[in-house]
RNA sequence: GGACACGUGGCUCAGCUUGGAUAGAGCAAGCGCUUGCGGAGUGCUAGGUCGUCGGUUCAAAUCCGAUCGUGCCCGCCA
């Protein structure tokens, strides 16, 4: 058990003193105390002050003292607080036993929400015509941390990544290679998903305003595009696999993993659309307008006051919209699944299998990717046609929440990032984009930090081999990245500066993993094995029990994040284990004890500390180095 | 015009879901800490009418309403 323990046990107790009182239904708090507050509070007494019409302070005095005739185990005593509050002191030596044992588990921290049912989790879904920028990293991040913690907390997740291959800006890049001259091969070995979108797609959106005449050209290529049996669609297989397979590096390089591709292409092919479209006329969720400025056309009646939005255009044909309609649909297991399955050609780093959809049965494997939950991360600026979605889904199933949209702002440049891409905001901050090859790379962001880490860390080692410092400069350089993407709340637009995301100092991934690697080389060069047996009574300074006590978090904080799909509640958690262990670490001394019992105990906390925040770093899929 | 989100020290943020004690961090600024388990660290100082007004409450950064500012969305584009 874990700080849990004392926090269920001193409820347990208020609970029956009010019984005593005839009270129940009363919904008070019991929580972790504010510093300097004792080690667990409750608010018990405001709520009782009107029924029993005595002031607060008086209450926890009262109560204080029936709290001394309860049974305790892990509580010293209780306190009533001139404020009002009542206040409890943990038995340490009784709560640090229970906490540094069970922190040693592989299950430490584990919660069980999800009750081992499935869920899935899709993100990253970049239309597979350009390389990946700044802004696409936050979603990947933060749908691989919230799978991450969705695991902990005991859901089987599986990851999906949405390849809209299909759609317009695929049409560019072929028109670009079709018809304006571009090399199929890169120059000088570009990769090929930076080729597609610097070159191939900026150049090829330009030369559609010098030259009318491309826009007929750009049309026929989308509808023969759209045609499966076409050359063009071939083609378009070809190249939007190839662009795939560059974003995928990326990708795993930020140590992200998929568990299914699935491909817009054959979402389409599929004939999924038409069983959902008939779906939706029987339930009346769709009408035809027979007048109106949306005459001729299949839409949804907007909610109050929202605008009806189009469904099928008059011509007969889908809009964006209504694509995700099927494809949310699949996702709930709503409809009979008309894909067959096959393993990806190349292997995860992490060796996950990685499974694509197809429609030819060859070679494949039955799989079943669908949940009655599944979370998807969408830019927030695709609120109103999220909201459709999950309205509609909760329509076909009469499952409340089973389709969630996990919204974030947008990453932003600040302006000075945006001048050195000769861009002047006049002081604000830009907008990325693709079409005007307005943006920052993530290849390009991981390779500056990395080259960064490489200098500092050899600042610090001089003797360290090239392997060595290759291998930190990758750990440190993506947590840096991946810790900067989720610290914030998720509703924070991110101002990308170039210059400023160099920073390895304060808040920040680096900071938590030196903590992690100082704590690694006192274990090391102590040369014992940490272990459990030790004098849990020894440990009484105030640095040591703040230490242990936050470790004792870490399952609440799991608890938290799962719950509300957040990060960021990690990222702190993280942090404030750091914070920790360096006062700990500039108070106490622990290889320097003349005391062997100190010692050892102290080596037991300095190894819960270290199995925690690796753990938990974990959680953020950030290494934890030993060194660094 | 309508919808949504955000507004907390100079800057970037936490705390708000579940109202209570002393509003916490980091960066930037100033002054310190190395005969010491790694200074990517650490101690201290300074800096806040929690956008504004009103309401609910014994109690509001937190809940409610209004208002101002900022961002974003509102296509038979994707």
């Amino acid at each position: 058990m874990t700080f849990q323990s004392i926090i269920d046990e001193i409820d347990n107790n208020l609970k029956k003193i009010l019984e005593g009182f005839s009270i129940s239904n009363l919904n008070f708090s019991v929580e972790v105390a504010k510093p300097g507050f004792g080690d667990v509070s409750s608010n018990i007494s405001f709520l009782l002050a009107k029924e029993l019409k005595k002031s607060p302070k008086d209450i926890a005095q009262i109560l204080s003292e029936k709290y001394s005739q309860c049974t305790s185990t892990l509580v010293l005593k209780s306190e009533a607080h001139p404020s009002g509050y009542l206040n409890f002191f943990a038995d340490w030596t009784k709560l640090s036993e229970l906490i540094l044992s069970e922190s040693y588990l592989d299950t430490y921290g584990d919660v069980d929400i999800g009750n081992n049912s499935n869920i899935i989790v899709e993100h990253t879904s970049v239309n597979p015509n350009k390389a990946l920028h700044i802004g696409h990293i936050r979603n990947i991040v933060v749908g691989d941390i919230v799978s991450r913690i969705l695991s902990k907390a005991n859901y089987k997740v599986n990851v999906l990544n949405y390849i809209d291959d299909s759609g317009l800006q695929v049409a560019d890049i072929i028109v670009g290679f079709k018809h304006l001259g571009f090399s199929e091969e890169p120059p000088n070995g570009k990769k090929f998903d930076h080729y597609c979108g610097d070159d191939v797609y900026v150049k090829t959106t330009q030369k559609y305003e010098l030259d009318s005449t491309l826009e007929d050209v750009r049309k026929n290529t989308l509808k023969e595009l759209e045609d499966g049996d076409s050359e063009t669609a071939a083609f378009g297989d070809v190249i939007t696999r190839k662009v795939l397979a560059s974003q995928l590096e990326t990708c795993w390089n930020l140590n992200v993993a998929y568990d299914c591709l699935n491909f817009e292409s054959q979402i389409i092919r599929s004939g999924l659309w038409t069983k959902i479209f008939e779906k939706l006329k029987e339930m009346n969720l769709i009408e035809f307008e027979n007048d109106g400025k949306n005459v001729g056309c299949w839409v949804i009646r907007g909610d109050g006051k929202e605008e009806d939005k189009v469904i099928v255009r008059s011509n007969g044909t889908a809009t964006y919209i209504a694509k995700d309609i099927p494809y949310a649909a699949w996702k709930l297991g709503l409809l009979a699944d008309p894909f067959y399955y096959q393993k990806y050609d190349s292997l995860q780093p992490n060796s996950k299998i990685l499974w694509q959809t197809t429609l030819n049965d060859i070679d494949t494997v039955p799989q079943n990717f669908t949940a009655q939950k599944v979370v998807t991360v969408i830019d927030s600026r695709q609120e109103r046609l999220q909201k459709i979605i999950t309205t509609l889904m909760e329509k076909f199933n009469s499952i409340p929440n089973s389709y969630i949209h996990l919204g974030y702002e947008s990453v932003t440049l600040s302006s000075e990032t945006a001048k050195t891409l000769g861009l002047d905001t006049d002081g604000k901050q830009a907008q990325m984009s693709g079409r005007k090859g307005l943006y920052v790379s993530a290849d390009s962001v991981c390779e500056l930090l990395k080259q960064k880490i490489i200098e500092e860390t050899k600042k610090r080692h001089p003797e360290m081999n090239d392997d060595e410092i290759e291998k930190i400069a990758q750990s440190v350089s993506i947590g840096t990245l991946r810790y900067e993407m989720i610290k914030q709340d998720l509703d924070k637009i991110i101002t990308f500066d170039l210059a400023k995301s160099l920073s390895l100092e304060g808040d920040t991934a680096p900071y938590i993993q030196y903590a992690y690697a100082r704590a690694s080389r006192i274990l090391e060069k102590s040369g014992d094995t940490p272990t459990i047996n030790v004098d849990f009574s020894l440990l009484q300074e105030k640095s040591e029990l703040e230490l242990i006590k936050i470790v004792g978090l870490f399952n609440l904080q799991v608890r938290d994040a799962a719950n509300n799909f957040s990060p960021k509640v990690i990222s702190r958690y993280c942090h404030d284990l750091a914070v920790a262990f360096n006062s700990f670490y500039e108070h106490v001394k622990v290889l320097e004890s003349d005391n062997d019992d100190l010692k050892s105990s102290r080596i037991c906390l300095v190894n819960s500390f270290n199995l925690t925040l690796e753990k938990a770093l974990g959680l953020l899929g950030i290494d934890a180095p030993h060194r660094m």
